[in-house]
DNA sequence: AATGAATGAGTGTTCATTCAT
DNA sequence: TATGAATGAACACTCATTCAT
């Protein structure tokens, strides 16, 4: 069952494809994010990326697949880089706490891009949309599984998980949409802190607060991208 | 000094500006929200409004500045109609929820119109994207006032109440904007009854969760738009 | 039942449309017979018209409708002029040869827009194709009708009348398609004369070659467009 | 004087070239017959005739030269190929007859070709658009041979030859330009019988009649192509 | 005040042709 | 000799905006 979602390309040989559409696309999305779908042209996406504009043609089909990968390309981000920030981290409430982190982390890079999203997804044609819902519902998975994990391991207390997790998702988005509300105030990290507060804590039971107060104490605020959270031991953990 | 969010007129009598700009508008408003700003035509709010091409650029200069009044019209719906069903309710816990609630039935009704708004606004002029930036912060200080006065009342213990106001914001926007993962799920009291679960209970102290205990068995969950909830009285509230 | 051959347009006043039609149409007929369908460009049509490109898209809905429409034109002058030319020609052969040579003067003066219809016919979308043959199909009626009543009244033996009829639109067409061939050596009048001495003639009863002598002699040959032959009287075709 | 109908080629094996060419121009014809000279491209012409784009411009010098050689491919049938067929065959009015069903199979088996060259063959650069004229010219002087013929050996009556030869050279080609109007009422070789009887059969002497009756009787209405007619001999045809 | 026909700059897209490999 | 990726001029078509009535 072939998905509508496939784009065709002239060209064949698979390593160009990957690379040219690559090229493309970060220049797309660069346009994109900073002047919209509609006021991009073709034109300065060639220009951008150093290509011209019937190479352009060559890899994609026409202006809404350039759109379409590049708001797949944004989905995508979050659903394998979150995962990646997850390896190696077992305790459940660390892995929450975590995920969220990360998945501002992303947002808060590709703010932009993520501001795209929500401008252009309905510029798609429905088809497509729907292929890109899919991959935010795959995120949204993710951090479902999470949630789970604490109140299966007795760290939170039983909650609308559906619910609980949209919320989540809207504050990471809303470090991207609403950035101007938030930018002058505080950096992410703090952002981050704040929200754990605000969406994690209050569900936590006696359990897991105190696995939440090893997690800052150990990460020292979740403040540093480049040097992650070092683990809450499983021994500790269980204490 | 003159705003820059002023949308000059060819006609001077002020009435028939009114009038005519809100003919246009609705027109407006309802095409940008069913196709977006770019794929809608000058020339289909016309035809959508009843009236000339000609006629509306008696009455607005340019399409942003539809685009711009279209918006602030929507913005100013939240700002104006969330007072209004305010009005007469004075316990603190009720108002923040009244609050909340009317903020998601409004939404419910402009969906369309308030996802425009997060496809849109990037799309004005700098300045005029301020001016909408200002509508929303005005409604987020109505909330803010809600929430505080639910703290200083001792319903509510203290909490960073930028963010959760931002919660509560966030909250409300996403039933528009993912109502396609919620609409098959539960209604818009549904929604709103769990979001208060998730956002606004786990704050309360004591006297805030007996508050709204009251509010909920005297409002029938906040379920019917049309007959709405009765105020908790002053005495009740007050036990 | 609508004919999928309508061509909308964006101006209702049927005078303008009428008006403004036959402006662009007039430009097209032109460029198109000397340029070819693919080669001449809206903006030569728009120049050549003397109006703005945006002007023809009011009035057609792309291309495609002013080509059919210009071949339209074409084929509804054969369709229109040759009855009046008939108008008040009773004598069968008479009407015959007059049919023949009527259409071989309109040939004439289309001869570029006669080639334009065997060059850019299949151009069409297969709808309008086929309306563009009916056009056609009924001006063959119109000179199956002649023979028939020549036969009919004894003035031609019996024939294959559907072959017949196609070797005479092919002689009229041939005029232009070929009139490489035949510009050189002899003039529009001689080359029907000479059509029906090879198309009509043979076919002709000893009743209907006398008729023909009397078309001849009374006419000075089919020679003069601007004085139509005088009409074989009654009386004297009859014996 | 070098003939502007030479057509370069970057290679210089003339085995090689002469291959090539048929193995591009076969699809050329294939593709220019089916969609058009316009909407036929070259990546489609590669692609059908399984070679690469590159390698169409080592044979021919631009797009032009492409079409300039189908239709020379093309006209050259008919020059080539009704010699064949008139091969041994020394009667001058079964040469006639067959000259014309010869033409006519030839159009039947490149229906599509041969409206293509009333399509486009003003498409052609004129030079070479006069060069095509020449064959053209040459296929119909055999024609005008074969009348001839017939009236040097007093089996046709003296007729206007340039003009009965073009009205041979339409019908033939009727069959392809008009072949919607005859596909379901006859076949080929119905069609050619009746074009004799209107064409052919006329204009014949008693003596030409006789010798027609022959050619028809033994050659069974000039119906099989495989197995073409057997020859009137000289002897009978003398009686 | 109201109309809507007219305009033309600007856009997405195509495709003949080139050229490095 | 053969390839096919790359190029960019050129075209059909759109639509915000103007202006004569």
């Amino acid at each position: 069952m072939e998905s509508s979602g496939h784009v065709n390309s002239q060209v064949t040989d698979t390593r160009l494809v990957e690379e040219r559409r690559g090229q493309v696309l970060r220049a797309a999305v660069k346009l994109f994010s900073e002047r919209g779908y509609y006021t991009t042209t073709i034109q300065q996406i060639a220009k951008e990326a150093g290509v011209s504009i019937g190479l352009i043609y060559q890899y994609f089909g026409d202006k809404d697949d350039v759109l379409f990968l590049s708001l797949k390309l944004v989905l995508e981000s979050y659903e394998k880089e979150i995962p990646l920030r997850l390896e190696g981290i077992e305790h459940p409430v660390e892995r929450l706490c975590m995920a969220v982190w990360a998945y501002c982390m992303i947002v808060d890079r590709l703010r932009d891009a993520t501001v795209l999203a929500y401008r252009s997804t309905k510029s798609l044609r429905a088809d497509r949309r729907a292929l890109i819902k899919d991959d935010e519902i795959r995120t949204n998975r993710m951090l479902e599984g999470c949630l789970r994990a604490c109140i299966a391991g007795g760290y939170m207390r039983e909650v609308n998980e559906h619910m609980l997790v949209y919320q989540y998702v809207m504050f990471c988005h809303a470090w991207a949409l609403k950035n101007w509300a938030f930018e002058k105030k505080m950096s992410v990290s703090k952002y981050v802190d704040e929200g754990i507060k605000l969406l994690v804590e209050p569900f936590l039971t006696a359990k897991g607060k105190t696995a939440l107060a090893s997690v800052r104490l150990g990460t020292g605020d979740f403040k540093h991208e480049k040097r992650p959270a070092r683990r809450v031991s499983k021994a500790r953990a269980k204490v």
